[in-house]
RNA sequence: GGGGGAGUGGCGAAAUCGGCAGACGCAUCGGACUUAAAAUCCGAAGGCCCAACGGCCGUGGGGGUUCGAGUCCCCCCUUCCCCACCA
């Protein structure tokens, strides 16, 4: 074979091992050998995956290349850039296959991993392999677990006796953002609360600087509102209700509306509310219990969807308004059980006010309840006079002590009533729940907690850390719901180190979520043993300048991240209060899928083109191309084992690219790459000639010192400087298919001149390429005649000289419409351009009078004629 | 119901500030090279009308601002993602 034919798979492995060897994408740390002080440091992130038994898809891949592409250009710019990878290792998906294999997850997860890794190695990312983690692994679990027991000394870490969701299916209990619409969130199975012992982490302890934190970050708007929205703080009241016949018994409501309070014709407590324990036998009390009963059984499922339709049931009870006049009889309100009101939410109980509320106008109207005007709407909307709901803010009215002032106002005044009689104050509530942290399952952290024989539960000394796991032969949970960890008889029975008493092991262990609350201060020291990490380390890389991944985490991992990051910052462990400075979230990889004229979908490899359409194999039906995600049920997803051994690695990169930018989500399509791999094989063929010995094309191996440009060497230059320019500006927006769009644009000028192109412009060029396609980069500036690698050459700057011509076509518009053109010196008078522009467009101008005339300088004429 | 995106050729997409819509690529068509094909190179191409010169229309739809709108404002439609009785 011809030794300078273009051979992607070769030059892919040929470099790949070369890098290997070299450690060419090591990164010291301070202190190391290598390392330079001088050097500014760039900390760029991929959200790390969970190692599946399917392997990676191109979707996952498109994040990564987009990294790569940055890290190795800040390399070039002189950055020290920390650029690692890890597993996520922890999780159901690894236990569930346990479950049905019998084979213990860790040997699946090695086999998992190892395809990754293998397949992230073939797509040439510049990830530093010497920092890789794996949260599984005891070196790394043993510092989630010293970690947790920071909170946990510091009162973050509680148990509590929650009703949870459990899942029968999965026998386990679940968080709630785990269950959806009273389903498991993986695998869809039904789930139903039930009360057990779970240990929380104090998130809500952090709520208030959660949210006010978001404001410095560089992050997509629609996260942070997505963040703010999840917290969902809103600022209110509490009011104190006395209850008739019930001495000091109090009622307690949250509302945020403490201007309505007059307008409370009945109260509602949420079905779970202790109240209603201790209701007076009775009919009331019998239907009340019936209407708890019934409650419990629904799932949110059932709750949230029939919220259209209101339903409750009174209780018998009378709450009083503690600012009203006892005498009047509005004072006087009854109260009603419902489950439109939710327990786990402010006090489990509101006062209803059917004129300014959707929701209890809605149960007014149901149970022909009194409904109030106490907020008159401003003049044109209508209100309760008008039979509907005014949710609005008004003016009060019908409402003693506030009538006549705004609703701001009202507010404020009803406040300062509450605070005098001691009936209510001011209050922030908030949507965001403590975490639910614990998991009765086996492929997890064990917590470093042991009970001790009088009931006591204290962390394990830090010596005694890792908390391995046990060895196990069934990883199934028990029917009672009980942890897999309690039949390692021998492993829980253990020692208190610090009093000697015989003390049992916590059986349960953290949900897959904890690893990656710090994981990306591992990477900063990856193999202390004396710490999960070194200040010195952190300070110098902390915080992740570039994080970057999949909108599907914009809550839970991020907030969760967060939290665990701003403990730490308390405890002096980090410098820094946010973690990830700014957060870019790469678009889905969609995928064409067909669908036939029933709309049933049908697998891609069921399909032929034929003519300008598809139809289904065998048959002349047609089928219609649509876009959806990827899915193996539809047999559309694209493993990057099969693309780069087809065109290579650097084809491959370009083409995840240039499908569009980073953050849009698009769909893919293979019959595209060969656009991709032809311009690597033109970029090729301008370097080396394939039918001739030498390395390079021979005007290349002459290193020409060019002083003054000009013809095709200029034109080349120009066009070099131009597309450098626009690659520069991509990484602003990671839209790099305009990168890649401008390197083609400058091919195309480049090869028709190539006996022009000379060794300066086209060291340049490859230095340009080296980021989107680093190995034919490598291998070209190899042939070039350097010895280090071009991923340590220094990135090319504009010349902003060579950015314009001399000469510009303005374009000449009548009545805003393009009319004719005009050649101008860049330098020409206006009076000048208005010349040449009226010759230009002679003809649509006779017979007109020229009323104004518009010149955008460099650009554009516009004559406006009657 | 609420929040956040998106809608541009047959397809993926470009288009700093309001200034030549469709760059770049795919697919398509034509040409060169070849015995032939592939590859490569050169060229055409938004739609409609026209023999042609050329003209008209055109960025989801309808209004508006402006000399000029894919871009700004108002209303509407479609679609994707997230949250959904949070008082």
């Amino acid at each position: 074979m011809n030794e300078n034919a273009y051979d992607a798979r070769a030059i892919d492995e040929r470099w790949q091992a070369r890098w290997e060897r070299d450690a060419t994408y090591r990164t010291p740390n301070p202190g190391e050998p290598g390392f330079d002080a001088k050097k500014p440091k760039y900390y760029v992130l991929d959200m790390f995956p969970y190692p599946s038994g399917s392997g990676l898809h191109v979707g996952h891949a498109v994040g990564y290349v987009g990294t790569d592409v940055v890290a190795r250009k800040k390399r070039m710019e002189g950055f020290q850039v920390l650029h690692p990878m890890g597993w996520d290792a922890f999780g159901l998906p690894a236990e569930q296959y346990a479950i049905q294999t019998g084979k213990h997850p860790r040997e699946s997860n090695a086999v998992n991993t190892a395809n990754f890794r293998r397949q992230l190695k073939k797509i040439g990312l510049s990830f530093d392999w010497s920092r890789e983690v794996d949260t599984s692994d005891p070196r790394f679990f043993r510092w989630t677990q010293w970690l947790f027991k920071r909170l946990f000394e510091r009162g973050l870490a509680y148990q509590a006796d929650v009703p949870v969701w459990w899942c029968e299916e999965l026998k386990t209990v679940l968080a709630n953002e785990e269950v959806i619409n009273g389903r498991s969130e993986r695998g869809n199975h039904p789930c139903v609360r039930r009360p057990l012992k779970q240990w929380m982490l104090r998130i809500t302890a952090y709520a208030e600087r959660l949210l006010d934190d978001l404001e410095g970050l560089d992050w997509p708007e629609s996260i942070k509102s997505q963040q703010r929205e999840w917290i969902g703080k809103s600022e209110g009241a509490e009011i104190h209700f006395a209850l008739e016949g019930r001495g000091s018994e109090r009622l307690s409501v949250f509302t945020t509306r403490p201007d309505t309070l007059f307008g409370a014709t009945f109260m509602v407590v949420a079905p779970e509310h202790p109240l209603l324990k201790s209701l007076p036998a009775g009919a009331q009390r019998e239907a009340v219990e019936a209407y708890v009963r019934a409650a419990s059984a629904k799932s949110d499922l059932e709750r949230t969807d029939l919220a259209k339709d209101k339903s409750g049931v009174f209780t018998g009870l009378y709450a009083l308004n503690p600012l009203a006049d006892p005498s009047d009889p509005r004072a006087r309100i009854p109260v009603w059980v419902a489950d439109y009101v939710l327990w786990g939410y402010g006090t489990g109980a509101i006062m209803s006010v059917p004129g300014h509320d959707d929701r209890d106008h809605e149960f007014a109207r149901k149970f022909d309840l009194p409904i109030v005007e106490v907020v008159q709407p401003p003049a044109g909307v209508s209100g309760v006079a008008q039979g509907t709901c005014f949710a609005g803010e008004g003016v009060a009215v019908n409402s003693a002590p506030i009538d006549g002032l705004s609703s701001a106002q009202a507010k404020q005044r009803i406040l300062s009533l509450l605070g005098e009689r001691k009936v209510g104050a001011g209050r922030t509530t908030y949507r965001l729940r403590d975490w639910l942290f614990s998991r009765q399952r086996y492929w997890g952290e064990p917590f470093p907690l042991i009970h001790l024989p009088d009931g006591k539960i204290v962390a394990v000394d830090d010596s005694e850390l890792p908390v391995v796991l046990p060895d196990l032969a069934d990883f199934k949970p028990a029917a009672d719901g009980s942890a897999p960890l309690a039949r390692a008889k021998d492993w829980i029975k253990t020692t208190h180190k610090a009093s000697g008493s015989p003390a049992l092991r916590d059986t349960d262990t953290m949900p897959g979520w904890a690893g990656s609350c710090w994981y990306w201060l591992r990477f900063m020291d990856p193999h202390n043993d004396r710490e999960p990490f070194s200040k010195a380390t952190e300070k110098y890389w902390g915080p992740v300048d570039l994080y970057v991944g999949g909108a599907a985490h914009a809550v839970m991992h991020l907030l969760y991240g967060r939290f665990w990051h701003k403990v730490f910052f308390d405890l002096g462990l980090v410098s820094t209060k946010e973690p990830f400075q700014r957060l870019f979230n790469q678009g889905m990889i969609t995928a064409f899928a067909f669908q036939d004229p029933s709309g049933r979908l049908v697998a891609s490899d069921e399909i032929v083109a034929r003519g300008d359409g598809w139809v289904r194999r065998g048959s002349d039906e047609p089928v219609a191309q649509i876009v959806t995600k990827m899915a193996k049920s539809l047999k559309n997803v694209v493993n990057p084992d099969d693309i780069i051994a087809e065109y290579g690695a650097d084809s491959f990169r370009l083409y995840e690219l240039f499908m569009g930018p980073l953050a849009d989500s698009k769909p893919w399509n293979t019959r595209d790459i060969p656009g991709c791999r032809r311009f690597v094989e033109r970029v090729w063929r301008l370097y080396v000639d394939e039918k001739t010995e030498g390395a390079l094309r021979p005007t290349l191996a002459i290193d020409q010192q060019v002083e003054s440009r000009s013809g095709d060497n200029l034109e080349i230059e120009r066009q070099l400087n131009r597309a450098l320019a626009r690659v520069d500006d991509s990484f602003r927006q990671l839209n790099f298919n305009t990168a890649i769009a401008a390197m083609m644009e400058f091919l195309n000028v480049a090869q028709p001149r190539s006996a022009s192109f000379d060794r300066g412009q086209a060291s340049r060029f490859v230095a340009m390429l080296a980021p989107f396609a680093p190995h034919m980069a490598e291998e070209l500036w190899q042939r070039l005649g350097n010895s280090d690698s071009v991923h340590k050459s220094a990135w090319p700057r504009v010349d902003a000289s060579f950015l314009e011509n001399d000469e510009v076509e303005y374009a000449v518009q009548v009545l805003g419409k393009l009319r004719g053109r005009a050649k101008l010196a860049k330098a020409a008078a206006e009076n000048e351009v208005i010349q040449a522009a009226t010759l230009a467009v002679e003809s649509w101008l006779a017979g007109k009078t020229v009323v104004k005339t518009i010149v955008v300088p460099g650009k554009l004429v516009n004559f406006v004629v009657r």
